[in-house]
DNA sequence: CTTGACCTTCTACCACGGTACAAGGTTTAG
DNA sequence: CTAAACCTTGTACCGTGGTAGAAGGTCAAG
């Protein structure tokens, strides 16, 4: 299998696949007569844990770090329920910010209505965002 | 005032002062006989303006739209509500995103508890994120 | 007169996950 | 024989919000 095709078969395009073994997350490709690389079904599962592995939130460097763990004959399960564990708080502490953000955002919306346009004067540029609450 | 003791009167560095005036959000500064850039209140209170308008989460070149509107003579009151609006849609699609991937995540730890280590297959890398739902 | 603390400009770098060339080699179809 | 569709490497760039450092000018105190 060419680079092309497997891209296609995985639905990222070749230079990610390269992005990707530059930064470790596949190993370094075999290469045809011709200096082509040459892919087996591996690859593929490899990409394939890629892809499942970012749409659960992980980082390359993170999902690099459990394939290294699996490249050094370690399961790597310990590993990757710390990662989840610690993405899971990373994802509620966001989840906390951006609430807090929404509410306030909500409120300058409100006041945005209430207060008259002909009120903001030019040294605070806006009087919405600056009017103390 | 010179840029340190602005920096200092707003709590950013100087170079964020020179980044903000390269970025269009802070007018090109006065300079003294020796070129030192001089400053008066007025800047002061731009400053803290874009602190309040990215602690509302509007990113820089949106307090810049903002800024232009009002420099042109234009009251931003509306432009401001606009912006308010489509950062709390932003704001909520992401929220959205971040809920999914906790119930995604905590559903993943759940499993991480119930699988066997020994259970993981070399080809899958990981059992915990590859087994299928 | 020197030392230290300022200031100036310019350039490069950080994470993040890639994308977009350029300049060349190869392979396949017509 | 040529055109297209591949492949190779290397490098630079995108947005976001700055930070770091080099190489130099200025200013006040002692």
């Amino acid at each position: 299998m060419l680079i092309g095709e497997l891209a296609d078969a995985v639905g990222v395009t070749s230079q990610a696949i390269r992005f990707y073994e530059r930064k470790g997350l596949l190993p370094d490709a075999e290469r045809g007569a011709n200096g082509y690389r040459v892919y087996d079904e591996s690859t593929l599962a490899r990409l394939r844990f890629i892809d499942v592995a970012q749409a659960a939130g992980l980082t390359l460097s993170e999902i690099r770090s459990i394939i290294d763990l699996r490249d050094d004959g370690t399961v790597p399960c310990a590993h990757v329920a710390t990662l989840i564990d610690s993405k899971i708080a990373d994802v509620r502490a966001r989840i906390a910010h951006l609430a807090a953000l929404q509410a306030e955002l909500e409120a300058l919306l409100e006041r945005s209505r209430l207060l008259d346009p002909a009120d903001c004067a030019d040294d605070d540029i806006c009087h919405i965002l600056t009017t103390p609450r």
